[in-house]
DNA sequence: AGCAAACAAGACCGATCTGTATCTTTTCAG
DNA sequence: CTGAAAAGATACAGATCGGTCTTGTTTGCT
């Protein structure tokens, strides 16, 4: 793989503003400016917006269930303390004290908000991410031998969306 | 009051599309035409389009916590028969068997995350509209001598939203 | 009946949006 | 060092948006 660093710049700046502004609100133009990019080097990578924010909603669901990973790897002695440990992050998380960023709500939420038709690339790309974080809570919850580790797993993403 | 009869046209045609779209995606003159109505009629009615979503909003939250308000008052039996009750007008929701039409999740959930800057007019009524819900399900649950209704109101609050 | 307000229909305006094309400068491998 | 690819900057095109204005028709009150 080569070195995407244009790419990357593009996905964070188009995040940035995404979490703070939803995705309709911001134009391309403001993605480019406040990143200091051209508009060749948007369309030389993705080929069109929407394409932008798939790969925005993806770069997001490895950063931030990657994140979550790494917390329930980190805790590995057994017992209630490991999902303890995913609250405390969820805590770090809201105030802004975590490498995600400061907090302005799902991205996920959302991305499925505002493209609400069920067909749509970007609402179903926006479902999986979700989708794949209760799936990991939930498996972490059945190692420890909880009796309903889905509906734990659902509790912990509720709290996220709240 | 004079009759809003346009008025309310306005408000159910624009209160479908944005359930079914989001508030961005939709137009001003996809309102119009699929409401059968002119443009000036809007602007008689409403200063901007802006306006007219707070005017959805508020609409909507009527309509909302008024029919739950009934289901409520309807169960007036003590017991937990009462929330029960919500929970199956909950359900009768979601499978588009109420009078609120066809469920594309919470309209509210919707507002706040489109309009995502706490300062905004809509973002704040969105929230309010949340919270007067679940107060009113709070309330209820006190009523009732649960211990703790407000973390029931949330769930049930969360349950909608998912 | 008659009049004024409300309404439908649609042209129109300026701003903004996504996406393309052009030109110059920078980057970087050979 | 050199040349090609990448990138910055910017102009441009076509579409769409929110909002204004005009014209002719319908409605409703007296």
């Amino acid at each position: 793989m080569p070195r995407p660093s244009r790419r990357e710049d593009l996905i964070e700046s188009a995040l940035t503003l995404f979490n703070a502004n939803g995705f309709h609100a911001v134009g391309i133009d403001r993605i480019l400016s406040e990143g200091g990019l051209a508009k060749m080097t948007l369309y030389r990578h993705f080929p069109s917006k929407d394409a932008l924010i798939l790969g925005v909603l993806e770069a997001r669901e490895k950063s931030v269930n990657g994140w979550f990973a790494g917390i329930l790897a980190a805790s590995y002695p057994d017992g209630e303390a490991r999902l303890l440990a995913v609250f405390d992050g969820l805590e770090s998380w809201f105030e802004n004290r975590s490498p995600l960023g400061p907090f302005y709500g799902c991205l996920f939420v959302k991305a499925s908000a505002e493209f609400p038709q069920p067909g749509n690339t970007i609402h179903q790309a926006a479902l999986e991410a979700k989708l794949a974080f209760v799936e990991m809570v939930a498996e972490a919850a059945a190692q420890e031998g909880f009796k309903k580790p889905r509906l734990l797993a659902r509790e912990v993403s509720i709290l996220k969306e709240g």
